[in-house]
DNA sequence: CTGAAAGCGCTTACAG
DNA sequence: CTGAAAGCGCTTACAG
């Protein structure tokens, strides 16, 4: 029952436990411990089948090697598929991952930081929630490795890997005009967060170009009324009370729910009215036409914040909060 | 930078380390500590911000309040979903989870198992890989607290949450059945997994008792070449070599994947095949009819498997090695 | 009512 | 080449 430890081993053997510590971990370099010694240990803590207790190693050592994942929505395929990237890169490099759901509350955010903290994690990775710049100010604050992905708080020091936001909702609302479209409504979350303002700005800044802008194309989307919203608005593109022939849907969310509506209000895309999504989605394969998307590169983002981190986690110097804004390309 | 330890405090306020540690953590019970000493550490404690340290109290109490949580395929939505599930329902009750991904092999699964292990988790819920049942075998037999979820093993005693595979693939053929499909076709894994072989087994069952079974009927899908054995069975379908007016898909990423595949050979559903699904998927809404789905319950799969864990957990009595199947209603 | 001591399993100087 | 000791931060008997 008992987990054999390296006492036992110590006692089997008849050194001291230190020698015993000192051999399994491999610190036995330079005839520290004779030859013979090294096998006999080497051999008994297998016959003993010892695990070391990664615990007592941790809290001597102040290293964990886990580390916390804030998502703010893990049922949204996409940062679902960001945490199954992000465990695979930090196990590669010997580190746990605690995975948690902030359900885009900083309020809950703020609690599992904490959580998180008690369980001495060596840092994070977070998909940080509106309004939760002072727990994350706290964190850099005491130097806490981090780094924030998808989104970030623009006057917050931390490492952020994004995309490059403008850029990709620019293209896509290019696209659109150059297919034809004049009246192009672009559909995103109504929140304060840069990364959405960034979609929104490249937006702007491609039909100001074309001198088709009017901000009552702009419609913001809530978080909690969803559906609700989005049906709303589409049924005024479906009732024509309002001119629209082009959609640019700001997220993967709002694009599946979207598309599910039109199909329902027999909205032809794109004979009726053109579309370009952030993400691809299994849903598209069942449209008539390729739906147009732009593809972040959710393997990079996930590599990247990795890399970061790992890079915070082994040289505690380096506090670079430094951005990377990974391109996102359109496919059409 | 230091974390503010039990020392600091009972520094501070000018008592012992262990008065502090009955304090903060509730046992000042029956006038053990002074009521205006159990006041003042409580302030202390709460200016300098201290946070206990888990690790340390792991280490001691030989609790890590930490489960581990082995999935097969996390990029599944169903297994997304039963994730997230457990993890909420193992946060209520004061537990931190580290979820991997095996997918679905049984070499990585052992060496999960080890990993999490040496990180003393207190438990494990686990959606056991196939030809697996020696890692499992070896937590049952030291007494190691857990749960196997979706699947199991019939050789090795341990307490499962189930649906009623056998009961939901006999209800999905005598749908089908009284739609008046009569050469019915099951795709199904390639696996012993006896979680698939139920669904076999109530196809069949069904197929018999209206004598229309035939075992060419029964088509074995391998989980690696997934996509190309689908669609080489439904090429056969769409060009009418073999007659099949229904089908029934296995499994979730089975029926996504074949409809897919259907829509674009423009076999039409239902009017030229029928089909019936193992959970919803988000493309049925762009499908011109409804999809009839098994559904799971997920929530109370995971809500289930949670609670059998904690009973383990809290009672180490509690080894009881039962079974829960849930049933999984069809929607039509 | 409170404190000193031992211990959870490990590692890291230090002494011999 | 090897061992004794101290310590990571906490908790739990035990003594007073």
């Amino acid at each position: 029952m008992k987990r054999t430890s390296i006492k036992d081993i110590a006692q089997a053997v008849g050194v001291s436990a230190a020698t015993v510590s000192i051999v399994l971990t491999g610190k036995a370099k330079n005839g520290r411990v004779s030859k013979e010694m090294v096998e006999k240990i080497k051999v008994v803590a297998k016959e003993m089948n010892y695990q070391p207790n990664r615990l007592a190693r941790s809290l001597q050592s102040g290293q964990s090697q886990t580390i916390g994942l804030l998502i703010a929505d893990i049922l949204n395929p996409f940062f679902a598929n960001l945490a199954f990237h992000i465990q695979e890169e930090m196990r590669k490099a010997g580190y746990a991952v605690i995975i948690m759901n902030t359900d885009e509350d900083s309020q809950q955010m703020e609690e599992m930081i904490e959580l998180m903290q008690c369980r001495q994690v060596d840092g994070f990775i977070i998909v940080p929630a509106e309004s939760g710049e002072q727990s994350i100010q706290q964190l850099v604050d005491h130097y806490v490795p981090l780094v924030l992905i998808d989104r970030y708080y623009p006057n917050v020091q931390t490492s952020n890997v994004l995309i490059d936001n403008f850029d990709a909702s620019y293209q896509a609302t290019q696209y659109l005009i150059q297919q034809g479209c004049r009246n192009i409504a672009l559909f995103i979350y109504d929140t304060r967060l840069p990364h959405m303002e960034g979609r929104v700005n490249g937006y702007m800044e491609a039909m100001k170009e074309n001198k088709l802008y009017d901000d009552h194309f702009i419609k913001k989307i809530s978080y909690k009324n969803i559906t609700e919203d989005i049906c709303k608005e589409l049924q005024s593109v479906a009732e024509k009370k309002e001119l629209i022939d082009g959609i640019v849907f700001g997220t993967n969310t709002i694009a599946v729910i979207a598309l599910k509506q039109l199909f329902k209000l027999k909205v032809k895309v794109p004979e009726d009215v053109r579309v370009v999504c952030f993400d691809k989605s299994e849903v598209f394969d069942f449209l008539p036409v390729p739906i147009p998307y732009i593809q972040q590169p959710i393997q990079s983002m996930a590599r990247m914040a990795s890399r970061l981190l790992l890079e915070q986690l082994e040289d505690t110097e380096s506090r670079n909060g430094s951005t990377y804004r990974l391109p996102a390309e359109l496919i059409s």
